[in-house]
DNA sequence: CGCGGGTTTGATGATGCTCAAGCCCGGTGG
DNA sequence: CCACCGGGCTTGAGCATCATCAAACCCGCG
């Protein structure tokens, strides 16, 4: 069998077995239905206006989802690494343009699932329905913490959660899109940063 | 006349058919999982603390789900009425104390399902499955908007994208709920809304 | 009538943005 | 090999936005 389409699946199984159980055999059938792809850095996995083709689960390397507002700048909608899931679930859904983009900030390899497949994917067992299910869930209370954070927190102590949070982020993503993320200009962030520096 | 139980029913009935196709018997055997309650203003539904043990249909009415910050102040993370689900998905699903509270702003009729029935409930049929899918897909979308907004947006357009996006609720909310749900103090609001009213 | 929650208004100050310049560093071409 | 360029990060000064503190107001209700 391959040698790199076989480790990208290990990553997959090993998550899968983080949040239901699954038979080899049941988890086997599932992976039938993945489509492996290598992305290279800044290449667009989706571009807005597109219809959103696929969920993936990244097995190495790193994604970005954002948004442009009104004047153009980006606004980071979600940082995305090896074992996450990434899309852009309103138009793979709906099937309407998307309103996102989707990009690559590190050289990638990820496993695609269009529409098909997933439908393929459920009827493979009940189990990869429900892991599914559980990668959804997860995600919205994602959100949610991060409402929290944005609606009440001030920019300092957003930067140190996401720091505690995504401890293997901070060094692999470029200052000016962590700060985009948070919600603050590059400068602002510089600043905390050197705050915190000095602090301690 | 009607018993209310019915026409709570109806209200669900119409949302399920906005998003899939259901036949009148699988609808009918799907609502046998839903326990009927009404709630006071005031009442929680949620405690932080508690395990969250409701996935909730709200049939009439309206909730608010929120948590604490450290000094105590409340952070509105959602709102919801009529037609909407509410719950501490998280909590739900882990079995673990929610760190989220819900609680009712008006008099509310809701349909509430447990563990248990929710998973009676998708063996009912596929397309109850594929709704409450549908449900958490949308509750996702509208999280990743609100980020958009809460990272780029300043105060008082996150205001009016409010208005366009809940114009049912700006009159049914108390103005410093809206202003927490909004990120900012109930004072800024109360500017906000003098500025617009006195620019038209 | 007076009490209390919610809203408004004002004054002041902190937080974070904008504009602008300088720095560091890796990449390119002379 | 070095000079130059450009992108990303830092630093500074002035300014806008929004929070805080405080007081007044409004209105429904006991």
């Amino acid at each position: 069998m391959q040698t790199s389409s076989h480790t990208m699946f290990d990553l997959l199984k090993t998550d899968v077995l983080k949040h239901v159980e699954i038979s080899d055999e049941e988890f086997h059938r599932g992976t039938t239905f993945f489509i492996p792809k290598k992305l290279r850095r800044r290449q667009y996995l989706l571009q807005a206006g597109d219809v959103c083709q696929w969920v993936t689960f990244i097995a190495k390397g790193c994604l970005r989802q954002y948004s442009l507002d009104p004047e153009g700048g980006e606004r980071i909608l979600r940082f995305g690494i090896e074992g996450w899931w990434m899309t852009d679930l309103e138009s793979f859904r709906s099937r309407l343009p998307a309103s996102s983009n989707i990009d690559a900030l590190e050289d990638s390899e990820l496993l695609l699932m269009n529409n098909e497949s997933l439908g393929g994917l459920f009827t493979a067992g009940a189990a990869w329905e429900r892991y599914y299910r559980n990668m959804l869930e997860k995600e919205n209370q994602a959100s949610l913490t991060r409402i929290s954070d944005l609606i009440g927190a001030p920019a300092e102590e957003r930067y140190t959660r996401f720091l505690q949070m995504y401890p293997d982020l901070f060094n692999r993503i470029p200052l000016h899109q962590i700060a985009s993320y948070l919600g603050v200009t590059p400068q602002t962030l510089s600043r905390i940063r050197k705050e915190l520096s000095q602090r301690k």
